[in-house]
RNA sequence: GGCGUCGUGGCCGAGCGGCUAGGCUGGGCUCUGCAAAAGCUCCUACUCCGGUUCGAAUCCGGACGAUGCCUCCA
């Protein structure tokens, strides 16, 4: 029997500001839609945490067993710099500035892309499907958005009618917003535009002469508008109907609302069930962002490269860095916070090592049952990542203890706990063992014992100055060792 | 200006009506040749002012502060 049928999840609804039990459209299958980056420059830690955010959620709905179609777009075409409907396309714009072609940019940046999410041990969604690839796609919402009556042409431009999509449906249900109070706090623009509402939003915009990245289109030359490729990739990969849609909180307005319209209008459907939104990540208690410079990037915090870092740190505990945090929190990040994060993923990782040496008993005088519907129950309860990992350093103080002796676990409730503390540590929140990794070779791991041995026969003959040498010595190379009741172990 | 969110101990960060997560830091004890590690333990907090309640960090009202969206943005 598949593990969901086992677990209730709840799920943070943003549509309806509530959590809810999560069901499937269709028992056992999940259709998640996460909206992908715009690669017209390298992404930023925070664009990191929100892509992480779904991606531990992804793979908490894995464990469960759910089939998981996981659909993540990438944007290389369509954001404007300037007013969302007049300006340049921004990867035009790039493009110009390094004398490269607009793809040449989307390649790039691409590429850097993948490598950093490879580097933070993502899993890869199941379709990851480019705007420029699905312009036919667009184009045929456009026609039926416009077949619908909710779409208009103005100067070979097309327009999505807000005004006449709101008599009979919510402009502005997921943002909580509605159109009588948006079109009133609107200032009055220049009178230059198409539109026939400052609120209607560009569905295919004609290109300007001087516009290099442009399609043929029944209405322009021209380029799809901002929200539309969204609608047209989910609805052909997920349906018109699907369980989650994702993204960071800050495209819940407009670019959701718009994706929703887009999709009622085209299809009649209310397209997603559960909505999710990741919080920020802040640099100085601001939003990082690209555009404002406010931002650290991965490789950054991979070299140590940045001032504000007092050195390097690996992903994987930038993963459990974010991971402290609820996904739908402000997350502030400082070298400070991180450093501190540090020495708790350390701490994890040393009793994910010592979990092996374990041996079982007689009897278990620890609750791992219990333990184990803790750890469930707090992802069950909308991923809570930090109140699970609370539950993990409750496993590694029960590991201590088995070590110690003071505690004693049956062979198979010890399995049960290394399987599930694992499981946790490593296919859910994603996190991996770098001491496991390069840093321990059998080479080093044979001289440093070689060398324990020398100390311990040197403790042996009370010649502390020896074995105190020897001890700082490895001490100064970054070895720390520790004096157990069983012998003498090490860390790197 | 409109619509939101948040304000928790030295720091980070959960919780969101009673049983007062967790990590980091600091103190004590045990263990140890001494350390380290580990175990036990201590420092017990919820911006302010009112209200509801037997009881509020948690609900309601107000003030102050921070921040997000309203323009591309994860």
């Amino acid at each position: 029997m598949p593990l969901y049928k086992d677990q209730l999840l709840t799920i943070y609804n943003s549509l309806s500001g509530e959590k809810e039990l999560f069901k499937p459209i269709h028992e056992g299958n999940v259709g998640m839609y996460v909206c992908g980056p715009t690669v017209y420059s390298n992404v930023h830690l925070g664009n990191v945490r929100t892509f992480m955010s779904f991606d531990v959620i992804y793979r908490y709905l894995l464990h469960l067993e759910y089939k998981v179609r996981y659909v993540r777009n990438i944007t290389d075409v369509g954001h404007m710099v300037d007013d969302a409907d007049e300006g340049e396309d921004k990867i035009a714009k790039k493009a110009r500035l390094e004398a490269l072609e607009p793809m040449e940019i989307v390649q790039r940046y691409s590429v850097d892309f993948h490598d950093i999410l490879k580097r933070f041990n993502f899993l890869p969604p199941s379709i990851e499907p480019t705007a420029t690839g699905h312009l036919i796609e667009q184009i045929e919402v456009i026609r039926k958005i416009i077949e619908n009556g909710f779409g208009y042409i103005s100067n070979g431009s097309v327009y999505f009618d807000v005004k006449k999509y709101n008599e009979n449906n919510h402009y502005g249900i997921l943002s909580g917003r509605n159109l009588e109070d948006m079109m009133a706090n609107t200032r009055i623009l220049d009178g230059q535009s198409d539109k026939r509402n400052p609120q209607d939003f560009a569905l295919w915009k004609k290109a300007e002469p001087q516009h290099i990245m442009r399609w043929p289109s029944p209405w322009s030359d021209g380029f799809p508008g901002w929200h539309l490729e969204c609608t047209a990739m989910s609805t052909k990969y997920l349906g018109n109907h699907f369980d989650i849609h994702g993204g960071g909180m800050d495209l819940k307005f407009p670019h959701h609302e718009c994706e929703i319209a887009q999709n009622q209008a085209c299809t009649g459907n209310t397209p997603v069930n559960y909505w999710m939104h990741a919080n920020m990540l802040t640099l100085n208690g601001k939003k990082m962002a690209k555009s404002t410079g406010n931002n650290i990037l991965p490789g950054e915090l991979l070299s140590g490269d940045n001032t504000i870092l007092s050195k390097a740190f690996s992903a994987s505990v930038t993963r459990f860095f974010m991971l402290q945090a609820h996904y739908r929190s402000v997350l502030d990040f400082s070298d400070d916070a991180i450093v501190a994060a540090e020495k708790g993923y350390n701490r994890l990782m040393e009793a994910v090592s010592n979990v092996k040496e374990i041996s079982g008993q007689a009897k278990s005088t620890l609750d791992i049952k219990k333990w184990k519907q803790d750890c469930y129950d707090a992802m069950n309860d909308d991923f809570n990542s930090p109140i699970l990992i609370a539950h993990l350093f409750e496993g590694v103080r029960f590991i201590n203890i088995l070590k110690e002796g003071t505690a004693t676990l049956t062979n198979s409730d010890l399995e049960n706990f290394q399987k599930t503390f694992n499981a946790f540590i490593f296919d859910v929140l994603g996190l991996e063992n770098v001491k496991d990794n390069a840093e321990t070779s059998d080479k080093v791991e044979g001289l440093v014992n070689m060398l324990i041995g020398m100390r311990n026969l040197a403790r042996a003959n009370k010649d502390f100055k020896m074995s105190d040498a020897i001890r700082d010595q490895l001490t100064g190379l970054g070895i720390q060792l520790k004096d157990g009741k069983d012998g003498t172990t090490f860390t790197i």
